[in-house]
This record gives C-alpha cells, sequence and structure tokens, in this order.
DNA sequence: GTGCTGACTGCAG
DNA sequence: ACTGCAGCCAGCA
C-alpha cells in the first residue's frame, strides 16, 4: 500500500520537483536515506507510473541519461515533456544536466533552513 | 513460501 | 577507460 515510506517519500520528492527541472535515481534515493536504493527509486517509477501527480519523466539516472523513457506510453513522451519543460534533450541525455538538476539536498535542505 | 527481476550506483579488477 | 559484481526493496510467477 501507500503506507510504504520509501514509495511514499520517493513519490512526494518527485513530485516536488520543479518544472524545467531534473533529478537522479541516486540523489533521491540518498536523501532518503538510502543511497543504496538508488533501484527502489526507478522501481518506485514504475509503481509510480499509476499515480497522476508523478513526474517519473522528470527522473533521470546519474548520467542525465532518460533510461526509463522506454517504460513511459511513448519512447518519445518523456523526452517530449522535457522539452516542453525547458530541458533540452539529445539523444536521451540531458543537456546541461547540472544546470537543470535539481538536488533534494541543496533546494529542500535551503527552504528548510 | 521461495526465487527472480528490475527505470541505479559505486567499487573492484 | 571499460567491464563485471554486489547491495538495496518490492512486486510477480
Amino acid at each position: 500500500m501507500l503506507n510504504s515510506t520509501f514509495f511514499n517519500d520517493v513519490y512526494e520528492v518527485v513530485k516536488l520537483i520543479p518544472r524545467g527541472r531534473v533529478t537522479s535515481y541516486g540523489a533521491i534515493a540518498k536523501y532518503l536515506g538510502s543511497a543504496k536504493s538508488s533501484r527502489m527509486v526507478g522501481y518506485a517509477m514504475n509503481a509510480a507510473h499509476t499515480l497522476p501527480d508523478v513526474p517519473a519523466h522528470r527522473v533521470v539516472n546519474r548520467k542525465g541519461l532518460l533510461t526509463g523513457k522506454h517504460h513511459f506510453s511513448t519512447p518519445t513522451w518523456m523526452q517530449e515533456q522535457l522539452e516542453k519543460e525547458g530541458v533540452k534533450v539529445i539523444q536521451d541525455q540531458v543537456v546541461n544536466f547540472e544546470q537543470v538538476f535539481w538536488n533534494p539536498f541543496t533546494e529542500l535542505d535551503l527552504e528548510n533552513e
């Protein structure tokens, strides 16, 4: 159920990703306190696919590659969504990944301070 | 109930 | 620099 803290936390963090920004599975996993559970984040995305408010397309791997695009309705949908939000993607790779990268530690920590 | 797989990452060879 | 393996947790056969 949604009581699963890990998945639930993953969804909330992903939902917090601002438009035009992306983050990595490892960043979310680490933020949740389980850096080694980065796979679970991606797996959560698979389950998140059933949820309406979980922009899984804003989550990429640490290299900025749209590894999960193949899991969406169409292999191009993810890239299109990102480009619509202002994130340029070339050959499944996010351009200026470091610039569009949304770090939960930095962003959330700053607001929390 | 047991076992395998999976949208990742980091370390070791 | 590249390839291979182990760890994490949940869902499905």
